[in-house]
DNA sequence: GTGATGGCTGTAAACGTTTACGAGAACGTT
DNA sequence: AACGTTCTCGTAAACGTTTACAGCCATCAC
């Protein structure tokens, strides 16, 4: 039901009685006439007219549109990050465009030829896999591009990523400095980006912890979730009997500690926790779960600042940035200090 | 660094031999000989030529994009929400443009005026607060909208809400079912739309089981969020001691149960927990929460459709469904139900 | 052989802006 | 009084598509 028909330039111009470059003019601010900016002011609020966005796009070849493309919409942290980048971007002037793709790598390779249509000026990636291809195609991008995780081998392109080796370490020695010997580990599906990382910091962190590796005290969870976290907590206490697990997720640890609580046992007494990502869930669960916090928010921003200079200033030098993650304690991991709580 | 210029219908048809008529014909499949069709096609594949996406919506006069709008997205609900929407629209073929406002009514004000300079094609809008401005914003705007939640008087949308009043009577009935006989209430800020609803609900529930109203039994806490749900809980045990406490949302639920494990009584035998959307965070305490599912996904899918139904036509009467809730029963409110976990 | 029919294809206009260019007008300088 | 500057404003082109229209040619029926 429109109340009043779409307006153009043409129309405030007839009825200011001016042309339509005079409009124009006026409307951004450029120099003119007393007389004229008035009179088109006047025309243009009568009117009720705003400048059509998609015309004013085509004609300076930019959309003001940032294309975001995370592959799990689902994961708190993602949402999180969304968020963020979403703040920053706005206050930028610019829309955000979600262009969920599954993890599917194929979804990220329509996705950047879709992008070459412009219907965005720029896009964050977080890609859950990286391909050959995907690779391919990041290369052959007319657009900027900033990619959130690690880059696939022979791209050049912003980058922002989170030590996750560092990371896992931050946990595995604090667990050890706790004195936990039988340090076992909760993984993500390894052949993702996130999963073949955390993997590899545990294994060094055991190593320089002169611990020994056990192959018994690792499962990968077919994914990032709780239902999935549950199985692999449950196929781990099967196989071996640890008194800590680093888990990948802060969901992973919370079915952790659910199994856990199933089996009788109880957290940290029996098994210290420790979760990634340092979530709300990590603070909400019961205990509340100690968490690697791998700055998942101050990532995003970085991301965002990154496209938006590079936007500006597209022959900037490619800038890649490692953001430190940093160990919040809680309850899971500390025996008595349960009344530290809230 | 971008390692081919881009091409234009112009390109490609200098290249095939053709007018650019003919191009747009054979990329959007309209008849043509055979012969033109190979030539523009190898034309086409050479330039690695992908039709300008502004320039048809500036001919076509739609943009292929659907803005979204909701007031908090860090809240868990809306996240899925949107998860839900970007898969329905993205689906048909449309983009989703995420427009947050914060919980400021001036944001939505913003967003609708931006709204006509025709960056979508419509607008799925779920507004934290209405306001007798945003009514008229509404009621002006030229594009379709569809709102989740309440509609602000007088104005006729299409219009996807829970039915929140029946919602709490669901959890009120099932804790009176169970015995309980004092039943407190946690809310959110009655200021909002979900809020108001909500104790709306409340009240009617308890006159119709007959129980007296009780001032003291009711606490609503400063927003949506388990900070300010630790908060609201203290205040509420201070003043009142009941034997279960319906929560107006899961992170409140859950810091209801955080304020009393701290307090040193137990859920369910001291005190029965029912919270609300049903969340993953129900199925992940400890222990797992009893929650009215509001059917937030199926909403969302609802408003997605209706917004297609509309943009394909226009004068489809307004349509206003009523999502029913549904009572998900965990171990917070069933003494003895504890081995029923996992 | 003529006219009508129909299928392809090219020309050009249009979508709503921004902006280079040039024409006047107003003003100051000599 | 003539000229140069400066400022304002209108004309028109351009962004990259889609599409109405008309032209052309081949085919076919008579």
């Amino acid at each position: 039901m429109p109340l009043t028909k779409k307006s153009t330039l043409v129309l405030v111009a007839e009825r200011a009685g001016v042309s339509i470059a005079s409009v124009s003019r006026v409307m951004n601010g450029l120099p003119a006439s007393q007389q004229v900016i008035d009179r088109v002011r006047a025309a243009a609020d009568e009117l009720g007219y705003v400048p059509d966005a998609t015309a004013r796009s085509l004609k300076a070849g930019k959309t003001e549109q940032i294309a975001l493309a995370v592959a799990d919409v689902g994961n708190p942290v993602y949402v999180g990050m969304m968020h963020e980048i979403s703040r920053v971007v706005t206050k930028a002037g610019y829309r955000l465009v979600l262009s969920s793709t599954g993890s599917d790598p194929l979804d990220q390779i329509d996705l950047l030829t879709s992008l070459n249509r412009g219907f965005a000026d720029g896009l964050i990636l977080s890609p859950l896999r990286v391909t050959e291809e995907l690779g391919q195609q990041l290369r052959a991008s007319r657009l900027p591009i900033v990619i959130i995780g690690s880059l696939p081998p022979g791209v050049e392109l912003d980058n922002v990523r989170a030590d996750s080796v560092r990371g896992i370490a931050l946990a595995v020695d604090h667990l050890a400095a706790q004195g936990r010997r039988r340090i076992a580990f909760i993984n993500g599906p390894v052949d993702t980006v996130p999963g073949a990382a955390r993997l590899n910091g545990y294994l060094r962190a055991l190593t320089e912890q002169g611990h020994p590796q056990n192959a018994d005290a690792q499962v990968g969870a077919s994914d990032f979730t709780y239902r999935a976290g549950l199985k692999a907590a449950a196929t781990l206490l099967d196989q071996t009997t640890p008194d800590a697990i680093v888990c990948a997720n802060d969901l992973l640890a919370v079915a952790a500690m659910k199994v856990i609580s199933k089996r009788g046992l109880r957290v940290p007494d029996d098994i210290a926790i420790v979760g990634m990502d340092d979530t709300d869930i990590a603070d909400l669960a019961q205990p509340s779960i100690t968490s690697v916090d791998l700055r998942s928010t101050k990532r995003a921003r970085a991301a965002a600042k990154l496209l938006l200079r590079r936007l500006e200033n597209p022959q900037a030098p490619v800038e890649q940035i490692v953001i430190e993650p940093k160990l919040t304690v809680r309850a899971s991991s500390v025996t008595g200090a349960r009344e530290a709580e809230l």
